[in-house]
RNA sequence: UGGGAUGUCGUCUAAUGGUAGGACAGCGGACUCUGGAUCCGUACGUGAGGGUUCAAAUCCUUCCAUCCCAGCCA
């Protein structure tokens, strides 16, 4: 494990209640969790917390987590995903050691396992096609119909089954069924099938095999055989455990792992599920699943969240059996308190207007001081440039000021940020009336931003030198969605209906510093009271590309709506 | 309408018969060369009814609400 939890204690939840007590009474001297991913998709905030639940207990108890792929299923996995999960995982900054493993690397001993369960009358070979099973599944409310299958003898299952094996079948003429109740009102445990005929290539096994076992015959035994204490899946398996139960006592396996179910992360104003992630990938309404506005770790990573607050949101959000809806503003706030810590200021003019300074000499350039980070002064200082022509944002002018404005205004002073006291004198504008250039005189004895007669200014701007700065495009990204809870969707309406129009703004035109010539890709900063960025991944020299990762915090705008 | 689960500030989450606490969001203030950060203060909650008890979020009981389950997906 790369991670020390050497801050806070962990809060109390119920499953550290349970181990607690597994430790306690000595059912278990060690504790070994497992993250299980199928490698059909790519991982998102909801698997984070998965991640940094199994890691974090398998780190604060001294024990060990695994990582499992469970790969049961070949048509719907691919290794394109187990190499993201794997860079994901690696990323959010855990590490599985030597414990990696793949459902399919038991696939041998899966088949031995079924066979065994054939031969104790405990499974059989159905010959139902699809629809017939699902007929003879009864209801919710009434009970099912035993397979006329049902009776078949252990010698006549298992030639089929090894028949079944060597391909012989087609697909969805047969399949391996535990033997269990057909009136159980838990429809899991009416007979469910097990091993389906799949010709297809596994991208681990190959064409090795032509069955493929299910997932609740497969999980269960995986997480024996590599001999797993607790096993942490989310709420929608709750009535899968009986069946989880079912398949290690009926076999010779080495443990009994218990199944503990939670509940998963959902965010406000995001979409969570695979299928609807899919869909806004493939209809192009987003540009890729590391889209900066995805939930996915992917998206995450390249809008420039950081994976220390991803993991502090993680232990943040807790973990209960109760379904729920988490802020996103929580989210935003771990990532401001990361960042707040730890990126470097600069300035970006995010939409220019020109500010001259009529009394300071053209032409002469001077270079200003400016900390880099007043959280950390380790971070050092750096040379700005400073000159008579200058930009700043257009926000921060305003020729008829509403009441608290700090800002600029005509006959204000105000202070440019580690330069000098600026008093706006006259406003240019164009034929339509739009403000093009703002002439200001300065004081002198203001340098690096504060004068000896100690006169309160109250507004401080940031800038760039309008001859020094470069240009840059910066995007900025809104919720995706305009719904903050999915649950409270109208009837008839889909999820795209709530698609939120003005969720990528990209602003051209934009002018940076100097210094941020050199930034490397996925360098975060904070823009002076714009936000946090980082260079995204579509920046280049020639064309420098920003992504705001979020916002700082605005109580003018809050004010403002009041 | 079968089965499984869950209901604690607006949101997330503690409290395991003994002072309902924390965080985010909110509100107010101080401070500030970012209307940032920081600091201080403040309001707000046990789904409902009955019962047991000196004492109930916690135990019992009856309701109510919400979520999950009828894949040869995971």
């Amino acid at each position: 494990m790369t991670i020390e939890n050497n801050e806070k204690p962990a809060v109390s939840n119920f499953i550290r209640t349970i181990i607690d007590n597994d430790l306690a009474s000595s059912k278990h001297t060690k504790v070994v969790t497992r993250f299980p991913p199928e490698p059909n998709g790519y991982l998102h905030i909801g698997h984070a917390k998965s991640i940094c639940l199994n890691f974090g207990l398998a780190r604060d108890y001294g024990g060990v987590c695994h990582l499992r792929f469970d790969d049961t299923n070949p048509i719907k996995e691919d290794v394109e995903y187990v190499d993201s999960i794997l860079a994901d995982v690696r990323w959010l900054g855990f590490d599985w050691q030597d414990k990696l493993f793949y459902a399919s690397d038991y696939f041998d001993r899966l088949y031995d396992f079924a066979e065994l369960l054939i031969m104790e009358g405990k499974a059989y070979v159905c010959d139902l096609s699809q629809e017939e099973i699902r007929e003879h599944r009864g209801t919710l409310t009434v009970p099912g119909k035993d397979s006329p299958y049902r009776g078949r003898t252990p010698a006549e299952n298992l030639d089929l089954f090894r028949r079944m094996r060597e391909g012989e079948f087609e697909e969805g003429t047969r399949s391996l069924r535990a033997r269990i109740d057909m009136a159980s009102p838990n429809l899991n445990m009416r007979d469910p099938v097990i091993y389906r005929i799949k010709k297809a290539e596994h991208h681990r096994t190959g064409d090795k095999w032509l069955i493929y076992p299910m997932y609740d015959y497969t999980h269960c035994i995986s997480d024996a055989l590599e001999g797993i204490t607790h096993s942490i899946c989310t709420l929608e398996f709750e009535d899968h455990r009986p069946l989880y139960d079912w398949f290690l006592d009926q076999l010779p396996v080495p443990c009994h792992p218990q199944q503990i179910e939670f509940a998963r992360l959902n965010l406000t104003y995001t979409v969570m599920s695979k299928r609807r992630l899919l869909e806004l990938v493939q209809k192009g309404t987003v540009r890729g699943w590391d889209d900066p506005r995805m939930p996915t770790i992917a998206g995450m990573r390249r809008r420039g969240f950081s994976p220390e607050a991803i993991r502090e949101f993680a232990d943040r959000i807790g973990v209960a059996k109760a379904n729920s809806i988490v802020d996103f503003e929580l989210l935003q706030f771990c990532v401001r308190e990361d960042l707040n810590r730890r990126a470097n200021r600069v300035m970006a003019v995010l939409d220019p207007i020109k500010l001259t300074i009529e009394d300071y000499p053209e032409g002469k350039t001077e270079l200003l001081e400016a900390e880099n980070n007043p959280e950390d002064p380790a971070a050092g200082k750096r040379q700005i440039p400073f000159s008579s022509t200058l930009y700043i944002e257009r926000d921060d002018f305003d020729e008829n000021p509403p009441k608290g404005w700090f800002r600029l205004a005509p006959g204000a002073e105000v202070r440019l940020k580690h330069a000098y006291y600026v008093t706006c004198k006259e406003v240019k504008k164009d034929a339509d009336g739009r403000v093009t250039e703002l002439i200001c005189t300065h004081d002198p004895a203001s340098r690096g931003g504060w004068t000896a007669d100690g006169r309160k200014i109250k507004g401080t701007l940031h800038w760039v030198s309008a001859e020094h700065s470069i240009p840059a495009e910066l995007r900025l990204y809104d919720q995706l969605f305009t719904i903050a809870d999915f649950n409270d969707m109208e009837e008839g309406k889909d999820f795209e209906d709530y698609l939120n129009p003005d969720s990528l703004s990209v602003k051209t035109g934009c002018r940076v510093e100097p210094s941020l010539a050199q930034a490397s890709r996925g360098e975060r900063f904070q823009f002076l009271r714009l936000g946090y960025f980082n260079v995204d991944d579509d920046s280049t020299p020639e064309h420098l590309v920003f992504n705001r990762i979020v916002t700082l915090k605005d109580s003018w705008a809050r004010q403002q709506n009041k």
